[in-house]
DNA sequence: CTGAAAGCGCTTACAG
DNA sequence: CTGAAAGCGCTTACAG
């Protein structure tokens, strides 16, 4: 309270210049005398001088936020997301203002959130937003980016990887290992992930002839591990299960290791995201690496070119073949 | 660029009254007549206006803003951190600006990024602040508190859990159940959390004359599970192991898993945080549950009070017996 | 290169 | 209850 917060004005004065010198000082490509720069330059360190991001955000109309949405929160897919999109966007300089949501759906409200605060786009992660949203959030000019999901419905720029393909390769060394007794569990049925990973692994078995098992999960661990178990129990053992996710995976490979089920010899395992976990000793997992850090660098660049056309970016990502696999 | 994003005034001209109005309406409390307010809400709405929370802020000197800091991020305990933070700061009114950062010590260069947007305060989880950062945000009347964390050196507010208190109670339910060959997997040795669980443990066990083991661990998997199988592989198999934290815990119980010696029949093991994972059925981890809810309730009281007087707060948490101990 | 001045979009005494 | 005006801390033509 007491100590207030000093501003260019103070500055100004004791480095005997005016306010406009000081803010040139701070403001790169503007023309200011080295000496005049070096007396503002020293006041402002002895003062502890930063200029005001605020009032520079409002006179600029340019903020260096960025809004950053998630919702999965629990997948650690998505702390290795929202770490490198911190780091990425701090390196062009832009501070993050984060949301979590729990809804399918961002809210209204926290877009206009992000919109009182002038952010300068918007990266959605595993949540969906409404067209009405997107189209609103257009009219303001603020690019939106859903990250590994979108919506055909919705028309903003997304990046994900291209799980139909992904899963249609995966598909295509299964058949190739001789299995024909495959299960596929999926993830969430409204995500865009679970869908195409399903639809790509088993579009290409049904070209085979093969009809494989789809059990109904929701990329959760302790979903996956109770249907892995009650479908062991009911006498039905596969000879290969493909998890929608590396938690699902994880939760399959666990009620088969619970059930002295041995993998892969017995049955083998495969997953999608490669997580941290997929490579812990006790599991290594084979799984489907998604090329994080190019997405991340894609919808970054999506986001500072903000172009009026649209793009919907799929990346490729590479099968990792560790010891759930023969 | 085309369509502008409106502001008040331009509310005021369409709903006839002037730009003071309209910022009335919009601030509660402020004395607005019905009708006033009912026209400037209609055009408001068709006009999709909402207030610059920028302009706000430069004016009011409150942004309504707190910078969020964190570290392991690879850590789940810090996922169910971050989603309550956001989610608990949004109920009051916040919003979060949030950075992540790899070093052991917040960089001047984040903290500088918090003040030049006026951040009402900063939160801390698992990283330090060198003393003269902290000075310095006193001085500019910032609150800053230390989550999980604390340092004698350094004073501002501090909110964890009473680690030395549930280590020793740990420690004292070892020794009932009889157990003399023990132990202990260090996390970070330069974490105040690490050490203050060492310090309770040992210093209760050490009391009743009982000398225990000390493995120096990092708080990793990969590390926890390389120095269980060393040690076993040396012909060490103790009574019961106690980890730094869950995910130490879970790396001995993989360890002993794969070297199929049965837990906790042959030997127990405990944990500290009771992430999620630690009730996954393949694991049922035995260990110490934060009360991560009242931490974050407190951390936030904390921040809205910003009293000259800092208080080191140690929350109690409770013990979890799961199928990893007897 | 530099200063005075206008203006970004708000809030809030002040006067009525 | 309401409007005109000052001011938050900046940037940026404009003129010199």
């Amino acid at each position: 309270m007491e100590k207030k917060v000093i501003s260019a004005k103070d500055v100004a004065k004791l480095a005997n210049v005016s306010q406009s010198t000081v803010s040139r000082v701070f403001t790169s490509g503007a023309s200011v005398s080295e000496k005049s720069r070096k007396k503002v330059l020293k006041v402002a360190d002895e003062l502890n001088y930063r200029p005001n991001a605020l009032a520079r955000g409002l006179i600029k109309q340019k903020t260096n936020m960025v809004g950053l949405a998630m919702k999965d929160i629990q997948n650690p897919f998505y702390h290795e997301v929202l770490g490198m999109f911190t780091q990425k966007l701090k390196e062009k300089g832009f501070s993050v203002l984060f949301v979590y949501t729990e809804n399918e759906e961002i809210e209204q409200e926290e877009i206009n959130n992000f919109l009182e605060y002038n952010v300068e786009g918007i990266i959605v992660t595993d949540a969906l937003l409404s067209s009405k949203v997107v189209t609103k959030l257009h009219n303001n000019n603020i690019p939106v980016i859903l990250f590994n999901r979108y919506h055909k419905d919705i028309n903003c720029d997304s990046v994900s990887c291209d799980n139909i393909n992904a899963a249609s390769e995966i598909a295509g060394y299964i058949y190739d290992e001789g299995y024909r007794d495959i299960v596929f569990i999926t993830g969430k049925s409204n995500t865009s992930t679970s869908r195409d990973r399903q639809k790509g692994f088993t579009d290409f078995l049904k070209h085979k002839g093969i009809d494989i098992t789809i059990l109904e999960g929701d990329y959760s661990y302790e979903e996956s591990y109770h249907l892995t178990e009650t479908m062991i129990e009911n006498g039905h053992q596969p000879e290969v299960i493909f998890g929608a996710n590396d938690v699902t995976a994880i939760g399959a490979l666990d009620a088969l290791k619970a059930m002295s089920i041995s993998v892969p010899e017995e049955v083998s395992v495969i997953g999608f995201d490669d997580i941290k976990m997929s490579s812990w000793p006790s599991y290594m997992l084979s799984t489907w690496a998604q090329p994080i850090e190019e997405m991340i660098n894609e919808t970054i660049n999506l986001l500072l070119t903000n172009s009026k056309h649209k793009e919907t970016l799929k990346l490729k990502g590479h099968f990792i073949h560790r010891n759930t696999t023969k």
